[in-house]
DNA sequence: GATGAATGAGTGTTCATTCAT
DNA sequence: GATGAATGAACACTCATTCAT
């Protein structure tokens, strides 16, 4: 990791804590081991540090989306629920490793949810995040499951809003609340578990 | 009201929009209209407003949580699932105009939002409001419904937390997000009533 | 002196010696003896303290200039040379004290002269204080000396440019030349009446 | 021009106009087009570019002077008016051309005028600059002229005195008043040639 | 109840300068 | 010749707070 890096590397961790506001420059320096003015360098301004980051998060995010068509829920498995419950533990691996255990993401996301209230450009992107995104891969994934004849075709939907709902919940409460332990993803990774137990029935 | 309420009521809609640390006194007291020492005749220091809040707050979903049992879910009802709806209905109409719409509350679990992060006495705070208080107060009611034959006990608590996760992804989604407007009122109640007749079924 | 005039007394001094920019908040409070964060109680910012010293000049020559019919080239002297020396004596008295040699004057004029080159509002004033302003009391003295019979009326405006090139000249070369000592006031007085002996002859 | 030549070319521009502290290195090389530390290369420090400059300004006022002899009030002419007329239009041209329109010469004294408030070695300067050497080269040429009979020579003082007087004023409201744009050049060689007619007389 | 005046510590940012490459 | 990366000191300004009135 170079100076510039190092910094944003900080820079996340202390504003989705503490909020943008609330931390210094001096603060992000001294935990790089940086003077102030070398950090100028590196940035235009304090500002130029979130924009850099949410810069860097939409073209995180960007390429998750593109390949989306590459969460399984597939051809080759078979009508039933087994494969159902299989895809949808495949798929919301994917949502954990990709989207919500990922440090650089899950920090992204306590830091939108901190200055989404003054801030319009973060408030949109913060609920695409959450919950218009997510809405689309679940649905995406449940409409090819039905299309296999995993469950009826106009049940898609009223079983993607319980199952966004379920995950929503579960994320604001295990995974945007207070530090991302170990713990609070296992808790998090078991009752996702129980849940698609519970759809598979 | 007086000067002291003045205050308190200024400083929480700025510490909701922005953030406890990035509001300054002068920020509170240009707002209210008075001068910067006048503040520190009705608090001992900043902190003391954020604390004074919390205390107001807790006094708040004291007076609330006491009166659970006066929520219907009664014995006048006949069995069956129309009451079900209607107290569903009931239930969720007092957790909005109580909780969730009213401007005090809604706010207060806007600022715990910001700063749960890294305060910890916040975040259990935060953790009991959203997660743990509504939980049982749908518990609460669900229980006796059930009890009068609304439907089988041991369905209870998947029904609860199914209900559960579908409040809590709404307020996320339509009472934390942005400013609330009338707008994002009616779009969660009209979400809400859609799954309540859901449940009905 | 309170505090906010001995900040604006100093603030002269330096911005007269050193021009605005390259005096420092910190050079202005050392010199008063106050903290940096008390001249903030006193004015908005830097800027506030130029235009606040600006609004004074405009002030103290708008005061100076609603009383040049009352300075002599009057009636009840007699006609001659000798009024005319008497006149332009006293005339010229009165721009050395209340322009040239005034301290608070002279310094807003150093500092003009400093800050004209890039701020338009400035150049404008220091224009009108150098070379508007006086041109026209010459010809408003001069006028009446005329009309009282000291000289044909149609040799006013050659005499007046004349006088004028002179006093300019001369302020340019004393009073608005390194340090404003009293050698150099008494320079400039002693070419001054040099001069007006001149016009006598 | 050189990166050097380009340096004191840009850093005389900026340092006429908003005087030597207000400028920046930074200010300096964006305009230039360099980095900052290439400058370094090119000057030891940010003094070492005003005294280029200042040792630059001596060189070519030096060059200009040791050639007042070549200034016309010479002896093929005949004695009369006319004569002198000439040689006063001649030697102002010379003036203007190389003083006072030269653009060189017109920044360094602006910036001279700028930094002799608070630096003896640039005040030196600018007095001989601007009062001492070109009273000398006033008297040079009119000496001549009384030599050549063009008038009794106890006048030449008076006469010197007078149309240093004018020059001197005419230069500070027109030449060293604002930006040097072609009007003003214009309004100045006007008054310049009103004046000289009204010496020829 | 409220204010004018003050302050020490801290804010984000710019300064001229250095030095290895 | 020129630059990338760094720095200590200074910059204008804001912070929460105090205290006499």
């Amino acid at each position: 990791m170079n100076t510039k890096e190092k910094i944003m590397d900080v820079a996340l961790h202390m504003f989705s804590e503490r909020g943008y506001e609330a931390v210094s420059i001096r603060d992000i320096c001294g935990e790089v081991g940086i003077k102030e003015s070398t950090l100028y360098y590196h940035f235009k301004n304090k500002k130029d540090i979130l924009d850099s980051l949410i810069e860097k998060f939409r073209n995180h995010i960007d390429g998750l989306l593109s390949h989306i068509d590459e969460i399984p829920g597939d051809g080759q498995q078979k009508k039933g629920k087994k494969n159902d419950i299989a895809s949808s533990k495949i798929m919301d691996t994917y949502m954990m490793d990709s989207y919500l255990f990922d440090p650089f993401c899950n920090l992204m996301i306590r830091l939108m949810m901190i200055e989404q209230f003054h801030n319009e450009e973060i408030r949109v992107l913060y609920e695409k995040t959450l919950f218009t995104d997510p809405y689309e891969i679940y649905m995406n994934v449940f409409k090819r499951l039905a299309a296999q004849g995993a469950f009826p075709e106009e049940q898609a939907e009223i079983i993607v809003r319980q199952y966004h709902a379920y995950m929503t919940m579960l994320t604001y409460k295990y995974l945007l609340n207070g530090e991302l332990t170990e713990e609070r993803k296992k808790a998090y990774a078991k009752e996702v578990h129980k849940i698609i137990g519970g759809f598979g029935s």
